[in-house]
DNA sequence: GTTGAGCATCAGGTCAGCTTATGCTCGACC
DNA sequence: GGTCGAGCATAAGCTGACCTGATGCTCAAC
């Protein structure tokens, strides 16, 4: 194989003229430069330059050769910072905040690509609501974050986000199993005397659901709250009282039924979000994995079961 | 830089899927391989293969930097071919220099020859009188030049050039058809009250032109220049006056008549020059061929039609 | 349990290639 | 025309990269 540090040192100096400046521009000695020279013209076996006492003369030779080795040369170059572009993609951190319903079910089978593919990557999660984990992606603190939206609870969303919608889910409405509602076409005003569970004061679960009911003209007596939805369900399957609960979180407990609203398909809407302007080479690899998952489940959508 | 080395091994490692295999292929010891691609890991900083007891898992980048590596050493080993063939002669650049008239007549059937032989010679042809084309040559922006001198102005060549001789042609008096001269026999003399077309100032035709008219004890009185022998004979033929034209640049134009110097047969010679140490090994053949042209011209002479 | 294949690691030797030193040539400049 | 400096070549010596060979580990196959 034609020595390609010798190769380079040709192109330098067809470029400077000189032996002595090509050195001086690469770090060698004129001497060096001298040898590496002899050495290429031995290798191929025909003399590159004239020499004389002063100066050099590149044969025509020599011109053909630093020219297309020149490119070669480039596109080597171009290939190391490729290499040293994927390999910070690849050993990179990437700090996720996720909601927990999807921290159980999307998340985790994104993760695992994910780090397949990238083995050396680190990769932190979080979890807590939109409401908290927004405020952490502007910052930075977070480079990505997994979040929801009610269809009744629109979200605006900072101008400096890129925001991706992931998947679409339907929302279910969950009745103990022996409840006298436990058929498929319930409607909301049925329940309007019904004791509820809904989620923490301030998500906007519990806040679609207070605009579900009013829609319906009541309002929702609370029993109780969480942001489980599978300590929800088994309040319902207690008997405690019937809930709103997003496709992502059903379980399909015994002792609970579970049904869309008859006349009202409620969606919620989930989103990665990140700031535009973040650089980090991971973030790419992440939402895609993530949509690929996603869209594994039916095209986005997360059906009732 | 990447060890281009350690490269190719890394390529033949993720084709086979073996260090000892691609050991076995490279000619190298499994232990050499071992060390290459953990020297190769160290530099890009990322652990490109799992190792097991018996096995190695190549990592994603791995499969990344082979590809892109593998495609990068094939280039590689194409521009290795290329300057063998190149250094063989069967490539390279041969930048010729030449006078207006040889390149209408002499140099085309040359370079047509030469090109046939050479199919992937790339080959430059300049276009200028002797006295611009031969600093060229020293200098080496040409590695070959045809160059004409007058009998009557002889050239002193520096000591680095060889110089072969081509051909010799006459020169002709060229008078309008209805001109009184228009005969055989002509003597300068008869010419003295003439008006002259003439090569452009400073070139040594029209030097040879002023000695010549000087032995014959006049001054020529030039009316017109020309370097270009066809614009010099239409002027004749146009009845601007007459002119002293090389056997190479006659066109035999209707309106006109040629003839030779009666008591003064002269002669213009064309060589090919060239610096003695320059090594390209397109020169001979070019030369080879240009002589060949030259010598079917009867025995290197052309002589008046 | 034994064997063999694959990989890692260590020690040792070789060689490419660098620097340093020296010499030559030639252009520039007093 | 002598001196100086710059550019190139060459010799000598040293260093580091890298290969081989030996050794050891692990695991699969028999």
């Amino acid at each position: 194989m034609l020595n390609p540090v010798h190769l380079r040192t040709l192109v330098e100096v067809v470029k400077t003229g000189s032996f002595a400046e090509a050195a001086r521009r690469l770090g060698y000695t004129s001497s060096a430069v001298s040898q590496q020279i002899s050495a290429f013209e031995r290798a191929v076996g025909v003399t590159l330059f004239e020499r004389e006492a002063h100066s050099i003369r590149p044969a025509s030779a020599a011109l053909l050769i630093a020219d297309r080795g020149g490119e070669l040369l480039a596109a080597f170059d171009g290939f190391e910072h490729e290499v040293k572009a994927m390999v910070q993609g690849l050993r990179g951190r990437l700090r996720i905040g996720t909601f927990p319903t999807a921290s159980s079910r999307v998340v985790p089978k994104a993760l695992a690509k994910l780090s397949a593919d990238l083995p050396d990557a680190e990769i932190l999660l979080d979890e807590a609501e939109p409401e908290d984990v927004l405020p952490l992606v502007l910052t930075g603190e977070l480079d990505l974050a997994l979040v929801y939206a009610y269809d009744l609870v629109p979200r605006t969303w900072p101008e400096e986000l890129t925001v991706v919608p992931l998947l679409e889910e339907s929302l279910l409405v969950m009745v103990p199993a022996d409840h006298s509602a436990a058929k498929n076409n319930v409607k909301l005003e049925d329940l309007k005397d019904e004791r509820w569970i809904a989620s923490r004061d301030g998500t906007s679960g519990a806040t679609c659901l207070t605009r579900l009911c009013a829609a319906s003209g009541f309002a929702p007596r609370i029993a109780f709250r969480s942001n489980d939805y599978e300590v929800v369900q088994s309040l319902v399957a207690a008997g405690v009282g019937v809930a709103l609960v997003p496709a992502l979180g059903y379980k399909a407990l015994p002792g609970t039924h579970a049904m869309p609203l008859r006349h009202k398909p409620l969606r919620r809407h989930v989103h990665v979000v990140h700031r535009t302007a973040n650089t980090n080479p991971l973030l790419r690899d992440a939402v895609n994995a993530l949509r690929e998952v996603c869209e594994n489940a039916v095209g986005g959508y997360i059906n009732p079961p």
